[in-house]
DNA sequence: GTTGACCTTCCAGTGGGGGGAAGCTTTATG
DNA sequence: CATAAAGCTTCCCCCCACTGGAAGGTCAAC
């Protein structure tokens, strides 16, 4: 099949797919046209892909999760942990913007939002601690 | 004083005011030997840039603060919007994470991670639901 | 006078693609 | 059978918000 068809199998736009390809991590064949050739194994990698980075994990996670997924002999342990490093990413992020969150909603909370020209939150942001 | 000075008192690193100069964030004066000249106010807006930035907010966000941090007739209500649609952001940010996270550590808790080969991170992300 | 710290500009790269030009090939239509 | 439209190719620049590094000018201390 040809990108058009292999993009809306898995959901990926062509342009990320010829850049999937640039970066090495899929390999579709080509006809004498010029055009790429996906195989369905090559649709089904995209489709991976596409889930992997729906669930957060970098390129070079994708690029590691589709390695061990091509390897048959693989321990489960080696996926395993690779998602526990995401996961804690995850986390680490979401701890970042809650604590985001509840410095700027207090600010937002002790804001007028009126006519009048005092405002706290931009109070705090001229002032240090 | 001069760039080093300011990027003590800012906490942002040198490289970073240069940059918000270039893009007009911040106006310092010039000494004849072409070194930048910062003075108290300059240093005061870097302050609150970095403290804008540190709160999520992006360089067009802070771009926005900061003219209304200058504007003293400005009214609340036009800040208190800005950080509004930001909280809102940062909502659905953590909304999109929370998601990824429970399905991640579904997954994760599913997986033996032991030596077999058997893993439904990888089932997961090869099959579509 | 020379070393070293500090400053300058400029260029290139990051991650993960997106937009669009210029030019092929293939397919559909009259 | 001609032409138009769709689809494909490569190429290069753009986004955000910086960061690193090279090449070179300036200043203070010894």
């Amino acid at each position: 099949m040809n990108i058009g068809d292999a993009a809306k199998l898995s959901g990926l736009p062509a342009k990320t797919i010829r850049y999937y390809e640039d970066i090495g991590l899929i390999q579709p064949l080509r006809s004498t046209n010029g055009y790429r050739t996906f195989r369905d194994s090559d649709a089904h990698k995209l489709a991976f892909l596409g889930r992997a980075r729906a669930l957060g994990f970098s390129i070079e996670g994708c690029r590691s999760l589709l390695k061990l997924y091509e390897d048959t002999d693989r321990a489960s342990a080696e996926v395993k942990q690779i998602a526990e490093e995401h996961l804690e990413r995850i986390d680490l992020k979401i701890a970042e913007l809650t604590e985001m969150r509840a410095t700027l909603a207090h600010l937002v909370e002790a804001c007028a939002g009126d006519h009048r020209p005092d405002c706290p939150i931009l109070t705090d942001l001229a002032m240090a601690q």
